[in-house]
DNA sequence: TAGATTGTTAATCGATTAACAATC
DNA sequence: TAGATTGTTAATCGATTAACAATC
């Protein structure tokens, strides 16, 4: 690390941990060693204690660590004690099915508002939420203090339609269109293309 | 890397490499060199130069890559010259955006079966597709030469579904499920799981 | 030719692992 | 207490970057 941060790869690893400390925690389990966790996981004990280390002792020597005060531990570094508002841009099949996916909002992630430019499917409800046109996003979100976007609109729009969140105040984005978005420095974001991941795997086929 | 293989992380950036010189060629470019490709994908020049001789030289020195032939050589190398067949199991909401999504069989990939267990779904057809039930999953791809399935099940029954794709040959998978699959040596996983990304970007937040 | 850029090697950087003293 | 396992430091490993000769 450059100066006392903590890498980002150490980051992305937190939220398995969380994971895997949830399941074992549903299958009876209140204590795991670095051990058992790196076994679930498969990776080094050594890896999972280094990882935890930049941010303090969590375990008892000679015992491992209590299960519910690591998750706690790690949900409050991650800043998961709070529920993420989400604005979603794009209503289409992936913009709907993430409307309908209840992991969303199991797990602390609630969408706000969603926006679309076709008139068949502005004013449609999901749940309680009714899907309003893109031309007032700027006026419907840029007064809240909302910090994440998903971005679930074709390739051609995308960009702009990063551009304009940024502008808005959005810190966060999850992208869904496969497009790799420039985004000033400080903007995080996450990309989700199933067919990149399926491009990797085929290398190792046939 | 181990022996004289090529490093899992040279092989993930390849499809990217893929998107970005798609874009370029849209643009109405026809030559790149390492360093305007850098700017793009915000790397340097020379770890795509290093990625690129894993695989030999493409590029002409003093002028670059033409963008055609070098995107042909890496498509060849990830083996996307080919139409690969994709089984999914699960057709709740994600499998059908999956289903509808048409960047699938525009990248190559084509979903030949679908199933689920709830009568709700099963018999139903999205375009010629039609839903059956994984009941008969085994009879329906084990003597097939697919080698791709796609998991989009609820994540207490995708160790099982995995299990089986397994057992019926399949070699990689996209799961969309929220687990960490356990698979035998030699059967490549891609998780998709949109909370995992959202949750390691929360980090940064606030 | 002169300028540009590759392909490759060596240097650097950062991440993972091994080892072990501390201690529950 | 003896056994187990942490937290941390040092050693190792692997990936990225810098540098440059080759050459288009």
């Amino acid at each position: 690390m450059k100066n006392n941060e903590v890498p980002e790869i150490v980051i992305s690893r937190l939220p398995l941990y969380v994971q895997t400390l949830n399941q074992l925690l549903r299958d009876g389990k209140s204590v795991v060693s670095s051990s058992e966790l790196g076994d679930k996981l498969k990776m080094t004990s050594s890896q999972i204690r280094r990882d935890l280390s930049y941010f303090g002792g969590f375990g008892k020597k000679g015992t491992g660590y209590d299960i519910i005060s690591l998750m706690e531990s790690l949900r409050k570094i991650l800043n998961l004690n709070q529920i993420w508002q989400v604005v979603m841009v794009g209503v289409g099949h992936v913009g709907q099915a993430l409307l309908n996916y209840d992991g969303f909002s199991r797990k602390g992630f609630e969408i706000i508002a969603a926006f679309d430019v076709s008139p068949k499917v502005i004013g449609k409800k999901y749940g309680t939420l009714e899907v309003k046109s893109v031309d007032d996003m700027e006026k419907e979100i840029c007064t809240l203090q909302v910090e994440i976007g998903a971005i679930t609109v074709p390739a051609e729009s995308a960009q702009l339609v990063c551009d304009r969140l940024v502008k808005c105040g959005i810190k966060a984005i999850l992208n869904y269109a496969p497009v790799a978005l420039v985004v000033p420095d400080g903007i995080q974001v996450s990309n989700i293309d199933p067919v990149l991941q399926l491009q990797k795997m085929t290398y190792y086929l046939k």
